[in-house]
DNA sequence: GGCAGTGTCAGACATTTCGTCTGAGATGTC
DNA sequence: GACATCTCAGACGAAATGTCTGACACTGCC
């Protein structure tokens, strides 16, 4: 379904940070989220950082207004599965379970996290 | 320690997994284990791309003899733990956590691989 | 000593990606 | 009509990447 989606640049990933704060903007109101100060470059700028997002199908566009409006169309957590899969397939063969255990003993937890996490283990 | 060591390529990681299956070799060892017919133009890229990995630190070169010699010097986990950590910077504040949480709640995993996971959490 | 084979090294090259920016033209507002 | 605001196409330079060439050094054998 999700075709290519190729990586997602650290650019790119602060439009869609503020596209996950709020449900939708325009190309403007993203561009003073980012830039300290508006300018029409940083607007263009933007303006390509969402092609590509859109192009990335991370983003959804709405052309109904004069000015159009985006909403992401991933999540963090879709970003986060995908670039582990990425690790997992230049590095294990595709696999994710080596990614797990190489976390698992060596990310300090608390006791809390640990309860949760023994608890995911454990669903099925 | 590390200083920068950037990203691998690929076409690094190739080289890198000949030098993780036999503890040194030649530019002309690699080469013939990477490239199906040996060229001298193969050679030079293979040749180049051991002079970035050098860069980046991830293969030692013995410059002793007529032909050099290289060594790995890091581990397939080292890069693992990298990338890793590189996913954790772009989207999870540099925490671990939350990517030890979603792979946990998504890996398909063997009865053994429970137990195991389990110990790992546990200890310390 | 000379020569063929093999090395290293420096550097060029085309391609791609990325962030930036400009200009043309459409649409809106007053 | 004048002006602001928008989209879009495209150019730009810098950097990364994989490839390749040419110049020169070393080894070993005749």
């Amino acid at each position: 379904m999700t075709e290519k989606l190729r990586d997602v640049t650290d650019s790119e990933l602060a439009v869609l940070d503020v596209l996950w704060e709020q449900p939708e903007a325009t190309i403007r109101e993203i561009t003073e989220s980012i830039y300290e100060d508006y300018s029409a470059s940083a607007h263009a700028t933007v303006q390509k950082l969402l092609e590509r997002l859109e192009a990335k199908r991370c983003v959804i566009r709405d052309r109904s207004g004069f000015a159009h409006r985006f909403r992401a169309h991933v999540e963090r957590a879709d970003l986060i599965g995908r670039q582990l899969e990425v690790v997992a397939d230049k590095l294990c063969e595709g696999s994710l379970t080596p990614l797990l255990l190489h976390l698992a003993g060596r990310t300090p937890l608390t006791a809390e996290e640990r309860r949760l996490l023994k608890k995911l283990i454990d669903r099925k």
